[in-house]
DNA sequence: TGCATTTTATTTGTCGACAAGAAATCGACA
DNA sequence: TGTCGATTTCTTGTCGACAAATAAAATGCA
């Protein structure tokens, strides 16, 4: 196998290790570069980065506390499957956090959350202009995560960045094989519940949460359907 | 300093230490015998558990995750503080979650779910017949936490475990030091809601969590407000 | 005495090494 | 040839040690 493009590292700040490693292989692992079920050596990980397995193991720890791999005692770990028979959960999770994130940002944005969701919704048309639709995913979940840090309720935060995550990970499983194109209606969409949070409008808020939620659930499941009746043309 | 109670580990097997270090400590947290913002020093936790620091440091890496502990670069890390003044974040998460849970119980619960958790409103019961104030938050954690996991939707039970510990630690805040007397009415709103679920009662189990809900945080606010009297009466 | 600076001490972050456990390989035997 | 058991290999879990970074103490100076 060549070198997959890390190259040296030669010198570290101390303490600068495990947050190296620990977004490198989120990153990977997010985009699906480390398909779910693959191995992880701390061996292998260590040399490849240039330090020893401490800071590795660190990573993996924290990784491992979001979910996003698994380690089973005496063995490897590996990178956690996307279970799709329980995407049902996944559905009924994000559409919550969606209505509720988009609610407190009205109840609770400031001017500076707002230049900053509406710098990001820029980037987003201009993906969807582009019809770039892994950078729409991308952005999405930038602009959610804005939206949640509005509301300014940690515990929402964390669980709705977990489920932007994962989510972007089942996104990328289609795309990355179907080159789709996402909807240019999103863009309105969230045109809309931006303007909501602006007049902090809660009800309306809810109501275009919701049904951008619902938007993005069937989305998903219509790729999954064709995707199965691909399985079964095959 | 006399020993704290740990004594000798003789031997362990390879892989327990992590987890016996890391439930120890989420313990002492929770029960706040290790008091927010206390430090925690590793080499302390090394000799106190007779292990090297490397596992120590491994459970560390856990509860930070979890937010029970803070960790500054090249600085000892401090058990979480208690965030009073955004308390109300906490009311509308744990209000938010009783209620999905408690649906989603009323939808996917099976019959063993069912009787696990009659058995553990029977302790609450007792718990409170003894009128064991810290009894009835701790069976009342796993309670919620059996109800949560009835629901079957990993990203709800993950956040509900987790407000339901911060909900021990602070309520514990309180108990400890007036010894109050909870008030029996959680037995009855209970039953109502283990009936509701039985019955697959959706929208009933809805208004019951919510009331429920509404109800601790009542109680929550009544012993900060009587608590805030008594330091001005100092 | 009060403040700035140097020195010491403490605590973390990282490393290399070793042993325990599990998987893979090999071999004996029916 | 297939199966069971022993052996080897490979990977993780744990350890002790060292160095960097910070905090604390001591020193010098006005």
């Amino acid at each position: 196998m060549t070198d997959t493009g890390e190259g040296a590292y030669p010198e570290r700040k101390r303490g600068s290790g495990v947050k190296v490693v620990y977004e490198m292989l989120r990153d990977e692992i997010l985009d699906l570069k480390l398909p779910p079920g693959s191995p992880i050596d701390e061996v292998h990980l260590a040399e490849r980065f240039g330090m020893s397995r401490t800071p590795i193991r660190e990573a993996l720890v924290r990784l491992a506390g979001e979910g996003l791999v698994e380690t089973l005692p005496n063995r490897s770990a590996m990178v956690s499957n996307i279970d799709v028979l329980n995407l049902h959960t996944f559905y009924d999770a994000i559409t919550l956090m969606y209505r509720v994130t988009t609610r407190l940002a009205a109840q609770y944005h400031r001017p500076a959350d707002l230049s900053r969701i509406r710098g990001l919704q820029q980037m987003y048309a201009a993906a969807a202009a582009a019809q770039d639709a892994l950078a729409m995913v991308a952005v999405n979940r930038d602009l959610h995560a804005a939206i949640a840090e509005a509301g300014r309720n940690p515990y929402f935060t964390t669980l709705t960045l977990r489920l932007l995550d994962e989510g972007r990970r089942i996104l990328r499983l289609y795309y990355q094989s179907f080159d789709d194109r996402l909807p240019k209606q999103y863009v309105d969409e969230h045109e809309a519940m931006i303007a909501a949070i602006a007049a902090r409008d809660i009800d309306l808020c809810d109501r275009l949460a919701r049904a951008h939620a619902d938007q993005i659930v069937r989305q998903i499941q219509q790729l999954f359907a064709r995707d199965e009746r691909q399985e079964i043309a095959l």
